[in-house]
Parts: C-alpha cells; structure tokens; sequence
DNA sequence: AAGTCTATTATCAAAATAAGAGAATTCGTA
DNA sequence: TACGAATTCTCTTATTTTGATAATAGACTT
C-alpha cells in the first residue's frame, strides 16, 4: 500500500506539489524532510528547478514558484483556441448582464477556470484562471460532465464515490447517470449556493461538433441577487453566449 | 564552448524549453530528437511531465504544455503582493484614461508583465500577463532598472552588450549609468514606438520603502492617439496611482 | 475480419550519475 | 571580526537512467 520508489525526476518534480495557498514559500529544509531526501539533495532540487525557472528565491532562505511558469501559462492561454473567441463574447456577456463571467474547461482529470471577465464588483484574486476546482458541485463541472459519454462518466463513477456521495449526488450509478442525462438534455444548469453558499452559477456548455464540449461558459450570481434576476433570461443570454462561440471555434 | 553534459533532471526540464508561441505542441520524437535522448528516453520524459500535469496529450500523438501550469500560476499570482493592491488602482486608472494599464516586475533576469488591465480595445492575447519582455526597451523596463543599484546594473550591462547596443543605448558604461540615473531622477519614462512601433507607454515605478521598486506601472497608449494625448497629465496620474499602490504596499 | 503501419511501452544489461555523509564555504549580520 | 546559519562541495557506493531491441496496442486498409 505504499507509494512506490518514485524515480527521481519524479521525485524532483514533486517539489512542486509543496506549494499552494498555504505554502507560497518552503525552505529547502522543509522541502528535503517533505520529500524525504538528505538535505543536499533538498539543495539540488532547488538549485536544479531555480535554474529551470520553476523555483525563485523569495528573501530569507525561503523559495517559492517560478517566473517560467508565468511566462508557461502565457504559451497556454496564446495556444487556447477556446480562449481565443471566448473573451470578446464574454465581456459582452458581462456587459449585458453586469455579472461575472467564467470559462471552465476539462484537463486530463480535473476542471479548471481558465478565464474569469469581472463585472463591476472589485476583483478578488481568489477566484480567476487555474483556480481548482471540485468535481462534481457547481454549474460548469455540471454541464461539462454531462457531455461526457456513459463510459467516461462510469470511470469518475468509479473513481470517486466519496466526492460523489459529499456533493449529494446519487451514489448509483444509473442514477447517477440520469441526473447527468438530464442536466445535458436541459442543455443549461442552475446552481444556487452549491459551490460556496453566497453564490449562484449559471452554466452552459459550449458544444463541439462531435457531442463533446470545448467547456463552459457560466455567469456568477449572488445569492440574495438572484431572487431579483430574471433567471430564464440569464439562462438564454449565457446558451446564445455559448452558441456563438461555438459556432466560431467550428469554422 | 558545447553546453556541458548536463544532469538527467536538468535534461528533463529543457522539454519545457521546447514549448513556446511558434511551438505550441510538439511529438515525443521531436522531443528526443531535440533534446539528443533516445525515442524511449523521449517517452519517459513526456510520460513523467504527464504525470505531474505539466504536460498533456493534445490529440494525434502531440504533446503541449499542461494544467498543472496553469494552477501554479494561480498560487503565484495569489502570492503576489504587488498584484493584490495593484488591480483596483489599476482599474481606477484605466477608468480615467482608458487605455490600457499594466504591471510588470523584475524576476531573477528578467522582466515580465504580471497584470493587464485592458481599456476599451479588444482583448488580444498577444498581451498581458507572462509575456516575455526585452530587458532594455520600453517604459517598464527603464523605470525598472533604473531603480536597480550601480552595481546591480552594472551586471546587467557586461552580460548584454549585445542587446543593450540593439536597444539604442549607450555602450559604454558611465553613459549607461547616467542613462538610467537621469529616468531614476525624472520618476518616470515616457516611450515612443520602442517595443512596438504603433505603441508608446508611459511608465512609473511603484517604489519600494529600501530604495528598490516593486516593479512599474504603465499604460499603453496608440502612437496615432499620443499626439493628442495631455502627457504631463496622464504622467502625473501614472505617477499617483503608482505612488497610492506603494503606500498601500507599505502598510 | 485479418493485416499493416505507427505510436507507445516493456525488457535488460551496461554505463552513468544521483544521493548521502560530512566537510568546507559563503553569507548575513551581531 | 567573528559567529551561526545557509548553501555548496567532495567523494564513493549503490541506484538509476539509458539505449537497443523487442513486444504491444491501436488505427486504418482492404
């Protein structure tokens, strides 16, 4: 049951993993005893992935994430074709309804926000692009896993029975299923307090050609606004929103 | 004067290097090929990035930069003081002027703009956060060296001759100095069509209690629209909205 | 449905080098 | 100037990485 000898690019690699909100910056010493290498070697990987960029020195004898993953994420979004057409529709979409607009997207195993076009209300850097993501609460994850085809839902089905069971999501599987069928078939998904209780979300997808989703387009709401918002509306907006973009990526 | 035998790690991480705007995917037999390594060894490498999110399979048998950047990013921009403070003002300023606003800073070697806060233009991707920047032209980069120490500046000027004489500076070193002096004493620098030729900026450092700067605030301006721009006025409210972000950095 | 081509992974022995222990050095600063 | 902490160096051993080659796995053809 134990994690197995990792090589030790991996090893190195996994330096990477320490930082988060929590931990902006490590010492090399914690980094050695997190990753349980001797200490010269904790030195090495430091000095290795400062080197690359990925690692700076951040005062005292502290470290912290690199400038090369900046300009990295830059190469991303220039090579997002998602991101390309999106963003003009999106401050539209802002402008038409005052709320914060959000793309999400599918990456190997987790769904990310990818761009984040502010109303008018101060911007907090806690949201915005690479935020992480749960699974399964939320109108974009939502709308994103229901264009998923049976086979790719069943493996999350499998994978994740807790995070399944936590959001209040059905714990079978043909149930489970259907919630999902339904939420593709209605084509939208209106979430109120799901993700963070003073929010609303309403989300679209934003379909390819094939019946897979490029991602989704989605509006944030406060929750005591939205009692006040013409939901129907909104909901029309952001799939018109979600149409045109995609008609643009198809051409 | 070949590149010396570098360590497995080392090698690892040049794959990053491989990815850029002209080179948005590449396949794992580019990527040994390049980075002179066996096809296996090539794979190996691709698999173990994979693994840890930095890269990710891109249709065909294309591989591109991965998710993992993009949350690292995220915790880099959250960490990031400057940015916290800076985006409402920046906002304010935009509001005021209308043109675009951006933050740059210095990291390590180099310079990099860590925040666009667009106008009423389009947005466009080739800007904005991340992206690369030459040390030695445009507004940023002059208020930001001209905040550095002699002998910090000094060092920047034996490594790059090459660039500083492409830039249209002066070659030799006390010239150079007093360059640099002259934009430190005026508090800001004003760029006409140096980075590009249809762009001019007008850029002011956000200053530091020590001396130092935490990086510079500028704002882009259409070289047709700056004959009919106010400078001194638009100068002077760079230079306010920077002097308000310092104190508030300050506290 | 069998067959061909390409992409990717597994095997394994040889060569390279990563890692640890401890010493040496540099750095910030008292 | 000197002290303590941070960081790099030295060197040897054991571990790993690597390349050559073979084996698999898909995708596409006919």
């Amino acid at each position: 049951m134990e994690e197995k000898s990792a090589t030790s690019l991996e090893r190195m690699l996994r330096v990477l993993d320490l930082f988060d909100d929590e931990h902006l910056t490590r010492t090399a010493e914690e980094i050695a005893s997190l990753l349980d290498v001797s200490l010269p070697t904790g030195y090495r990987y430091v000095k290795t992935l400062g080197d690359a960029g990925l690692l700076q020195r951040a005062g005292d004898s502290r470290y912290a994430l690199g400038p090369r993953i900046v300009v990295l994420d830059y190469y991303i979004r220039r090579a997002d074709p998602l991101l390309q057409v999106a963003i003009p529709h999106m401050a539209e979409l802002v402008e038409k309804t005052s709320f914060d607009c959000v793309t999400s997207a599918w990456f190997g195993s987790q769904i990310l926000d990818t761009h984040r076009e502010m109303g008018k209300a101060p911007a907090t850097l806690s949201y915005g692009r690479g935020r992480p993501r749960p699974l399964f609460s939320g109108g974009a994850p939502k709308v994103i896993l229901a264009s998923f085809p049976p086979a790719q839902l069943r493996k999350l089905f499998d994978a994740h029975p807790a995070d399944i069971a936590r959001a209040g999501l059905p714990t079978e599987w043909p149930a489970l299923r259907k919630y999902y069928a339904a939420i593709r078939r209605a084509g939208c998904y209106v979430s109120r307090g799901e993700l963070e209780p003073q929010l609303a979300a309403i989300a679209a997808p934003i379909p390819k050609a094939d019946g897979a989703v490029w991602g989704a387009l989605s509006v944030v709401i406060d929750m005591p606004r939205i009692d006040v918002v013409d939901v129907p509306r909104v909901v029309q907006l952001v799939r018109q929103a979600a149409g045109r973009i995609a008609d643009e990526l198809a051409t």
